[in-house]
DNA sequence: TACATTTAGGGGACCACAATGCGAT
DNA sequence: AGATCGCATTGTGGTCCCCTAAATG
């Protein structure tokens, strides 16, 4: 079953555009990434058709079916069978490609055995070179050309040129294999994720010094989505968070009966913190009455930025360590790889809500504790879980590997998570910068080339 | 070296409105 | 319990403006 156009809402999904984070039938991705010079540069790939939502890297010959990375590996990387499958590098393209010129970068893509009933597939032969198109003197469309001029391919290398990898060893990183002078530079996305096969197959063996020196909170990303990517588990019901010791035992802390009071006195008034980090995993928390603080600081360089994104609430001088207490601040910032859960308790009850699930907790759940305390402690972050918890270290060096491969691969381009909204915005004029009434006077239309004034 | 001025860069605010969320019926 | 309605909120991008840090005199 396959999903429709994030668009149009009717034909079948058939491309993912990661700039615009959506899926879209060949129509509407040519509709809307034809808008501008912008969006043409837009990088664009199939879509999975096992998951039907993430960019396909691969084409299976044998089961003649495109894969993401994740399912790429579900499928060939476990089993010693389909391991031997032969697989061919996907492309992205930027541009608005013809379908000629769609089907040269896909080989496959006008005989998807598994899509037969769509009619993108019929758009792909029919599809009009719309308002971008020209046709020469023989009546044929010519090819859509981006900023650059051409049609950006992106392919990776000679791996891409021949196409042809076998087993379920990892794609070759574009690193590894010689410069390809036909490669665009700088064209977006060519270098696609290193597959791993986690446990035996992982190429960077877990280990726990390690990990932690590749910890930089500034390459968290805050979504809360990766919970179950991260942890391998998923998370149905916000309660289990809480339960068998809640956010304590996933984060492996320990009991904080004899913390820093200082802690205590960090108390927020009416405020939403936006983020709380452990490890790889990033929690996106409101705290509905500021009632309760949490906060979680892995290394010197977020704890700054702690500091500074809640400094207005006075969170500051409770993570900061006390003149009164044994831990300097020297001994602090140096201790940059050990991560501190903080948690502040004013009264005895409070409403949480983990990414709209909300929860009800009681005092009990937390305990108080001391920032300082903890650094004095010197406890590593994980803690010996307790026996009845969820996350076992098979989980979380799993986790870890996939936060590794995670932060190999990670954008930061800003994500748009209404392509809808996004389309709209593109086309709507505006005077200096700012969105303008319909049919008022306009200084600046998207849709032409030059300014009207 | 200390201070004042200039320059560069970053980030937030602003705008309209369709999409979305959510409570009420 | 599910459907419908109506109101409030959200999110989108280009430009301007303010603030801070760095560079220069």
């Amino acid at each position: 079953m396959g999903y429709v156009c994030d668009f149009c809402g009717e034909q079948r999904s058939m491309v993912y555009c990661r700039s615009d984070a959506a899926s879209l039938c060949l129509s509407c991705d040519r509709n809307v990434h034809s808008a501008n010079a912008l969006s043409k540069r837009h990088s664009r790939n199939l879509l999975c058709e096992r998951c039907n939502s993430q960019p396909a890297i691969v084409r299976c010959a044998e089961e003649r079916i495109s894969l993401c990375q994740n399912c790429d590996w579900i499928g060939h990387g476990t089993s010693t069978s389909a391991s031997t499958h032969r697989r061919q590098t996907i492309n992205c393209y930027s541009g608005c490609p013809s379908a000629s010129e769609l089907s040269s970068i896909w080989s496959f893509v006008l005989d998807f055995p598994s899509r037969g009933e769509s009619t993108c597939e019929q758009e792909l032969g029919l599809m009009s070179i719309a308002e971008n198109s020209t046709t020469n003197s023989r009546g044929e469309n010519t090819i859509d050309q981006n900023a650059s001029g051409a049609v950006e391919v992106n392919d990776r290398h000679e791996i891409a040129k021949s196409g042809v990898w076998h087993g379920s060893s990892s794609i070759p990183e574009s690193s590894s294999l010689p410069n390809n002078p036909d490669q665009p530079t700088g064209s977006a996305n060519t270098s696609l994720p290193k597959l791993y096969c986690p446990g035996t197959k992982c190429p960077v063996p877990y280990d726990d010094a390690n990990l932690y020196e590749e910890f930089n909170m500034d390459e968290m990303d805050l979504s809360l989505e990766n919970y179950e990517e991260l942890f391998g588990v998923t998370l149905n019901n916000s309660e289990e968070l809480l339960e068998n010791g809640g956010i304590d035992s996933l984060f492996g802390t320990k009991d904080m009966s004899g913390a820093d009071s200082n802690c205590r006195g960090a108390v927020a008034s009416e405020l939403d913190i936006n983020a709380y980090f452990w490890d790889t995993v990033s929690f996106l928390c409101q705290i509905s009455n500021g009632k309760r603080m949490i906060g979680v600081i892995l290394k010197q360089e977020w704890l700054v930025d702690f500091e500074v994104t809640v400094s207005s609430v006075g969170l500051v001088n409770a993570i900061q360590p006390a003149s009164s207490n044994a831990a300097s601040a020297d001994s602090m910032m140096s201790n940059k790889t050990e991560p501190i859960l903080c948690l502040t308790e004013k009264q005895g009850h409070s409403n949480l809500s983990f990414s709209g699930l909300n929860v009800e907790s009681t005092a009990a759940d937390y305990q108080d504790c001391g920032a300082s305390s903890m650094l004095l402690m010197g406890e590593p972050p994980w803690c010996p879980q307790c026996p009845e918890s969820p996350f076992s270290s098979a989980n979380r060096s799993d986790a870890v590997m996939r936060y590794k491969e995670k932060k190999k691969t990670r954008k930061f381009e800003k994500k748009v998570r209404y392509a809808s909204r996004k389309a709209r915005a593109d086309v709507r004029r505006r005077v200096k910068g700012r969105f303008v009434k319909a049919g008022d006077a306009y200084d600046y239309d998207p849709l032409s080339q030059t300014r009207s004034f």
